[in-house]
DNA sequence: CGGTGACTTGACCTCTGTCAAGAGAAGTGG
DNA sequence: CCACTTCTCTTGACAGAGGTCAAGTCACCG
């Protein structure tokens, strides 16, 4: 169950055995939650972090006109919402974009981590920077991109999380968004949002069938996104 | 000198006076920088962190068609590059926009710290997610607010953050950013930044004048930004 | 076989970017 | 002290990207 987690932080440095034992000694609790359900709610102080294991899941924030704005999207391996150990209080809702299978770790056994294990500390605390980078990223794209160059970004860098989680095959990944949900991602209208995306098939850029995103030139799709996957440290490095 | 960063830590949770012992023995180098100077330049991988000690900066990332996207806006008192102790290799640069005065701590007294002071390592690490909580708020802004609230929110944010590290002189605080400079923050072209801002105080909600804004209405002008301060963690609570 | 949800497409309109020009303020050098 | 440059702010005119409204298609499902 939490080797996913060892995987995942793997991608970033070498997790030692006995690193790898203390974590396996953590309790998780496993649950399932259907698509469009909560997994965490805004304002709520949950006593524990969840670990997606399975599934699709988005951070939004809704604005008082109804609209809604994704802030963040996660794969299995990602620690969801890891911030709310050190942030208290849920400043966003966290919710299933599929089915999920997820797992719940105390904050008590976070905390024992931090007193114990200041290197697993570090690459936990690493796995939020890199949250924090993506972000970044996005702010970007959404400020200083054209849209299409944005979705093009946004399917690089999706592309680069899931392959490093072994969730791509070849050149394609399974991906159930809506083009109603990418709308409110990428922070546009589902009828601009449908453009982009057929503006990109149409060049051969990328498939999107079925609910699986096919890169058809990746090289191409790179260089219109101007993509470059430093912010994602997949690298893996003392830390 | 590090004073200030006790300063800014303890509006978060109490900093014991054993801490404060050890932050204060660790050893920073001060410099000053000029307006417009690189902090820290991207690509970098540089061997110590930055701690704003006087001034205003900004994280930034530049486009291919020489646009630059202003990622985050930074008050005395922020560790301005805390990321790059993890990240390793800066995936973005960090400019001075005035005069700066900044302290160097290198990362191997950071590294010191997550082995031997726990709770002090937990309020580093939520200062970077509180990062990551704006980076989320200006995410909601860009994507779907209009451009009037999401100016008004980002002065809302400024103030509040301001007023904290005790940089506020009633409704008014020392903001020397240009509109151009603006512009790159809010993601739009000069001309229509200038008819923002002209939006609001037209509607005498903000005063900026001199390099200082003024909030007029701050209940008027938090409406309109839909600002709710939960995301900035300015609460005194255990961590 | 009707209903539901997701995807498409067209028409139209608004918000925002671009281009251009002018007004002030501030600093520079003779 | 005065011309001169430079930078920032301001305003107008126009164009283009993206939003809104509306309708229609398609696949899936009970």
């Amino acid at each position: 169950v939490i080797d996913i987690l060892i995987q995942n932080l793997s991608n970033h440095d070498i997790i030692t055995d006995e690193e790898q034992i203390l974590l396996r000694s953590i309790p998780v609790r496993e649950r399932s939650y259907n698509a469009d359900e909560d997994l965490v709610s805004e304002n709520s102080r949950p006593p524990f972090s969840t670990l997606l294991l399975e599934g699709f899941a988005a951070r939004y924030k809704l604005t008082p006109d109804g609209t809604r704005q994704i802030t963040a999207l996660h794969v299995a391996g990602d620690f969801v919402d890891l911030h709310a150990f050190l942030l208290k209080t849920m400043d966003h809702g966290i919710i299933a974009l599929s089915p999920c299978r997820v797992g719940h770790v105390d904050h008590s056994e976070l905390q024992m981590v931090t007193q114990k294990a200041a290197h697993l500390t570090r690459l936990l605390w690493l796995k939020t920077i890199i949250d924090g980078a993506i972000h970044r990223e996005w702010i970007v794209a959404m400020g200083r991109r054209s849209k299409r160059a944005h979705l093009a970004h946004l399917i690089c860098e999706l592309y680069r999380r899931m392959e490093a989680m072994g969730l791509t095959n070849g050149y394609s990944f399974h991906f159930p968004l809506s083009q109603g949900e990418m709308a409110d991602v990428l922070g546009l209208s589902l009828v601009h949002m449908n453009r982009t995306i057929q503006s990109l098939r149409k060049d051969g850029l990328i498939g999107w069938l079925n609910h699986t995103v096919t890169v058809l030139d990746w090289d191409e799709l790179c260089t219109i996104a101007d993509f470059d996957p430093t912010y994602l440290s997949l690298r893996v490095e003392p830390r």
